[in-house]
DNA sequence: AATGAATGAGGATTCATTCAT
DNA sequence: AATGAATGAATCCTCATTCAT
């Protein structure tokens, strides 16, 4: 006589939910910024109530620093395992990072970025956190690219320090360009295609004097 | 002993005052982004009340969309009329561009990025005024210098459209960390260091065939 | 001694709430005018905080329109079904009239009036509606109980579209009357007094000549 | 060389300036109501400046009740001077009182009632001035007339304290008409039309049994 | 006398957070 | 575990009032 819900509905909910609500939030933030994302919308997204929000995260600003954690971390270490285990040219190791890279401006991690920089004055402690864990981690992985390159015999000798932020720039502003200017524009960036032109851009600056 | 009253509780300065408002509110946003800023914070910083904000600006909204706009404009138009008058070499022009971008970078106007590229979601019009009047005629400009220099046969023929991308990224990263993570590091980024090194790995990178 | 809050800070009454909220705004509108109540104070009244308002209503001018609307509706309703279904001298459904005109005056609705009377010109929306499905709805009614004696030979030929007014003016003014300046006055008016002197001048105004 | 202006324009200022800010915050109080009404457009229809309003009254308050006094006493004494000095038949005041609050209903100073009545309770003291000089003794002055028309032989005998209500009424809800809901309306209503009908009525109404 | 820039108290509205159910 | 009604602090904005000019 009860209404027959469907069996599986509520089937691996219990684990499956934290991280439903960490992708919806991610989607809300990416939209609008921290301030102006409600959790309702959040809560709206992920199929749950509000109230339900507050048994996985304590509050927003936790949510918010939980979601930049969660979307970096495997991206870092795809990267990095990537480039411990590499053997080839360095020009090749380069290429697959940017390629790596274009890739994941293109998904939804992209936003974190922008998320970050525009809130940053506001969160100390995730600003220093990604500061240490994002982008230290992620500079001194294409430093040690750059440096092997040098020693190696592949790149001329340069300023390793400030030409780290030059090769991931251009990534960079892909990302940060999908999430805010693209929505407005009607020719969308491709970010492959960027990636291929900074390789051979960094390639001929990189290259030794024949 | 009467209470003493400052002697004048207020001067008039209508001249004035937009731009001492929008000086402050430049700070605050800069700080806080949009959302977080609270007008009487902005007022404080421009020693006025709340309320005389909204005899200049008519809302929270129209005041930001003000200091965008007039932050931006001129030094837009010192970039432009630096590379219409220019007569020298092209790497030349190039060195100028970034020497002169590192300025401002390093200058309060260097917050206008991030809070546009944060806010671009909810606020359309000013996306599309920055995408048009900032953004495509600042990649407009590069993009003739590089043609520029093809055509006089001092850069070799590359993909211009990704390529611009690439001309201004390190500046723009360099603007954007400046307003949001560096507060948060030791080492401050020195931008023209970074200027210098891009334009060498540029200079490489755009150099024909000998 | 630890401070002892009050068992349950609020239960649930979502049913029972929109109308207790609408009592409450009824009474304060009525005090005081819509502009110079304040919302606190109907919340007060009501039992609730501010906020709860806002489940229910999404503005104040919207609770404001709610009040008229939920207030007169019912009210209506209950004249025009009398004046349907009667069936007997033409004079007597005046009376009967009259006399429900009276009681409905004496009671918080007789506020009504006043408040869009008062109001009319702010809310354009609200005015047309009032005019419409009240005052119209209610000249109607009172045009067809005139004709109805004219034709029955119980009344006098008049000019019906004008003598509605006289019909119910004094009604009207006696609703006024308890909500503006009857506070303020030592003897209050009996509505149902003025009624039955009403009736007696209207039976001799639309007698027939014998 | 400076600029010349007409010689006349300043002249009789200082003493019409007070009449004419009445008269403008007449008309912007009947359109709006006291609270909704600001002060600058008061100023702005008296073509001075807001500032200037307060050399001649020292509150929006006392502005408002300057309006009303100004407004009502020159007419209060004109319908008491003609009752004073009539000499003829008692249907014949009536009428020519109908008559005059019929003319006095179409002007400006018909949208008093409406701004006193929705004001009344916030404002104690013009409630309590309006009640005793307007209310009472334009009652008093129609229960004049009805006592005369009755002691002469000319009207039969009613309840006069609520008869005059009856009288009054249509013409004071003409007034109300006109100041709220006919902007909202098609056709305009004819108050001299409407007396005519009322008078019509009452003089059967009062009429001696023949 | 007149102005209008400046003020700041007041109030509507939003939304993160709580907690009885 | 989940809900969603209720809360109230926070903040934008309005406008009567003041006062230097």
């Amino acid at each position: 006589m009860m209404e027959q819900r469907s069996p599986t509905r509520w089937r691996r909910r219990k684990e499956a939910r934290p991280d439903e609500i960490l992708a919806a939030a991610l989607a809300s933030f990416a939209e609008r910024g921290f301030a102006a994302t409600r959790l309702e919308e959040v809560a709206a997204r992920a199929g749950i109530s509000k109230g339900t929000l507050y048994l996985y995260f304590k509050s927003k600003e936790q949510l918010f620093e939980a979601v930049v954690r969660a979307t970096l971390l495997p991206n870092l270490e795809r990267l990095e395992a990537l480039a411990a285990t590499f053997d080839g040219p360095s020009s090749l190791l380069l290429e697959r990072l940017l390629s790596t890279m274009a890739d994941v401006v293109s998904s939804q991690v992209g936003a974190i970025p922008k998320l970050v920089i525009a809130e940053a004055g506001n969160f100390p402690d995730l600003a220093r956190f990604y500061l240490e864990e994002v982008v230290r981690r992620g500079l001194r992985l294409i430093g040690t690219i750059l440096r092997r390159g040098i020693e190696r015999g592949e790149f001329r000798a340069i300023d390793v320090d400030h030409a780290v932020f030059c090769v991931i720039a251009p990534m960079l502003i892909a990302a940060l360009w999908k999430n805010s200017l693209e929505p407005h524009d009607e020719a969308p960036l491709d970010a492959h295609a960027l990636a291929r032109v900074h390789l051979d851009l960094l390639r001929r600056a990189l290259e030794t004097d024949r």
